[in-house]
DNA sequence: CTTTTGACCTGACAGC
DNA sequence: TGCTGTCAGGTCAAAA
């Protein structure tokens, strides 16, 4: 479910209800995620103040003075405010319980996402060390990703959705992007001109801040009961519209396997 | 070093 | 109504 926007989404909802208020302890109810809930995370976590809720990449760090919490939401995770007592449901498997009866209630029916905590920098955790520049910062450039580029065989599709280059960019929007930048998905890296990596630059920047803004306001408040958050309602210009016509020039959308992921192109609008 | 593949899980949905 | 097969928004680790 989740990519960059919703997961900037969920820390800015999210972090209100969180920063300033005391951690009453942690109910891990299946510790089984990707990797397991570390069991000293309630040991260290308990008693301290949260003192920020910030995004890296997909990474929610969630900050004390002791050590920091880093959350990932896979593919199916969820956050939300909740009252503690409420019960849970079938894939809520972690509750940072609140000093005050409120809770932050992970849910994640396919266990892809993780919990880990550090107490050192969170941004020098071995997973977070080696990712690339955040798409919406200027250290995102035009100059940059053409440098990043050269000499690279590999697909721009599966170059945009390697963290290692960019954080944060998942086939959504790497596809949406690529199609308004006029490149096809299936294009070797190396083989973008200037002209092209700064639309792409600019595309993905558009895309997600687009995203972020519609988010903002669909997504309400996360104490509401249910009311699951869904994708953001962007209407697709080519993600999902396989043989569809494209709604630019009404050629028939195309869809492409790269290597296990699909990829979706105007066969017209994109070279 | 770069690129590709496999692995981790469960749910939703299409087709029989 | 079941059953089977396919696909899904992520990304790390290992293999090629």
């Amino acid at each position: 479910m989740p990519e960059l926007p919703e997961v900037e989404t969920t820390c800015r909802g999210i972090a209100p209800h969180l920063i300033g208020r005391r951690v009453a302890r942690v109910v891990v109810r299946n510790p089984r995620l990707r990797w397991r809930v570390p069991t000293s995370l309630g040991r260290e976590i308990s008693g301290r103040i949260i003192g920020s809720v910030t995004r890296r990449a997909k990474y929610i760090l969630i900050a004390t003075d002791a050590g920091t919490a880093i959350l990932h939401l896979g593919m199916s995770g969820s956050l939300r405010i909740v009252a503690a007592a409420r019960p849970p449901g079938k894939w809520d498997h972690v509750d940072f319980v609140l000093a005050g009866g409120d809770c932050l209630r992970l849910r994640d029916p396919r266990r892809f996402g993780s919990i880990l905590w550090t107490r050192q920098d969170p941004l020098a955790h071995k997973l977070l060390a080696d990712i690339g520049p955040e798409p919406l910062t200027r250290e995102f450039s035009r100059d940059y990703l053409y440098d990043v580029t050269r000499g690279r065989s590999r697909a721009i599709r599966d170059t945009l959705l390697d963290a290692h280059i960019v954080a944060g960019v998942g086939n959504i929007y790497a596809n949406e992007a690529l199609f308004r930048a006029g490149v096809r998905p299936t294009r070797a890296a190396g083989r973008l001109t200037f002209d092209e990596c700064k639309r792409l630059v600019a595309a993905i920047r558009a895309t997600l801040n687009r995203a972020i803004r519609s988010g903002g306001s669909t997504l309400r408040d996360y104490h509401a009961a249910d009311g699951e958050a869904g994708y953001f309602q962007l209407t697709a210009r080519v993600y999902g519209r396989n043989a569809d016509p494209c709604r630019v020039c009404r050629t028939p959308i195309r869809l492409v396997r790269l290597g296990q992921r699909s990829a979706f192109y105007c066969p017209k609008c994109q070279v």
